[in-house]
DNA sequence: GGGCGATGTTGGCGGCGACAACATCGAGGA
DNA sequence: TCCTCGATGTTGTCGCCGCCAACATCGCCC
């Protein structure tokens, strides 16, 4: 009979419950993300969690690290400031509660030295390719600002964000 | 003895609960306010808020539909772009933890229209002051993408908001 | 002046985060 | 080879929370 029990070590569990936490993050908002559904999620017991994060905001922070890394990521692959910008929208809207995890107040009070890094360790990716930093700096905050607006649902339909990114920030010259 | 029992109704207790919710709201971010501790901080029982508010989603709704008043008055006090752009900048500066509110995820999945013509309001404010309606909506990205990356702690100490505000958007012609 | 709706209270239920104690497994030295 | 030990997962529990139900108290209007 294939009623094989599942082992009582998983084996391969703080991927699984990141895995897990994300889907949920997606399905229900940060709101609806509980430890305990996470493990539900992940087929262990309520408490098999905290064996490989501290607390709820040590997975929260865990997994916007790991977002953060494939933002990171997404921006180094891409060519250009305006290829970048478009690199950073498309993350945006491709995983819009992972980028309000991201930055949003879940966390805002907690210290995550990984989290922190991951997060400039993306900045230094756009800061590359301006001409100076105040550009930089411009470019990222408009691109950020859009992209927020975007996600949060107060972008009006009928316009193109990369179109309004072509207006404000000047080519590298 | 003035030990004069307090009266049985509060009188004026949903501003009463707006206000010890904001408080809460600064002392300790969107996860430490609950409903109960607004209660307590208002010296009334712990379902008393339900006779003034649905659900504790509903009560930060109705605190993030106040900021988004308190910001489109301060906006249309403010003259031309550029003394928006600061009344912007200084409104998510003065009151970072009610921004987040407003803008974060915690009100994301739900629809409160009262929350939605709050927000419409203040962003009207916005529009009616830049040359079209592009250029008002990069305005708004680009000063939305900056008090988030301040209200986050990702702008660098050293780098004034403004001097790049003032990079990317061309005054009115 | 008396009823009634608005407002506030007590009580309770299920879920959650976190802690403690116990169970199970695999690796590595005797 | 076997046995111990640390890592990993489980059960049990506590207090807090959101929300529902039932009851208490007040002011207003007939």
């Amino acid at each position: 009979m294939s009623t094989s029990k599942e082992p009582y070590h998983h084996g391969d569990l703080r991927p699984a419950l990141l895995a897990a936490a994300e889907a949920l993050l997606v399905a229900g908002g940060p709101a609806g993300l509980s430890l305990r559904a996470v493990a539900r999620a992940a087929g262990v017991s309520h408490n098999a969690p905290y064996r490989h994060f501290a607390s709820r905001e040590a997975l929260l922070a865990a997994l916007a690290a790991e977002g953060f890394g494939r933002l990171g990521a997404a921006l180094r692959q891409a060519g250009g400031l305006a290829g970048q910008g478009r690199a950073y929208l498309a993350f945006a809207a491709e995983h819009p509660a992972l980028y309000r995890l991201m930055f949003g107040a879940e966390l805002q009070g907690t210290s995550h030295p990984a989290l922190r890094e991951a997060a400039a360790g993306a900045f230094a990716a756009l800061a590359g390719v301006a001409a100076d930093r105040s550009t930089a700096l411009a470019a990222w905050a408009l691109v950020h600002g859009l992209a927020g607006l975007r996600a949060d649902g107060h972008w009006p339909a009928d316009v193109d964000p990369l179109a309004v990114l072509s207006i404000a920030i000047p080519a590298k010259p």
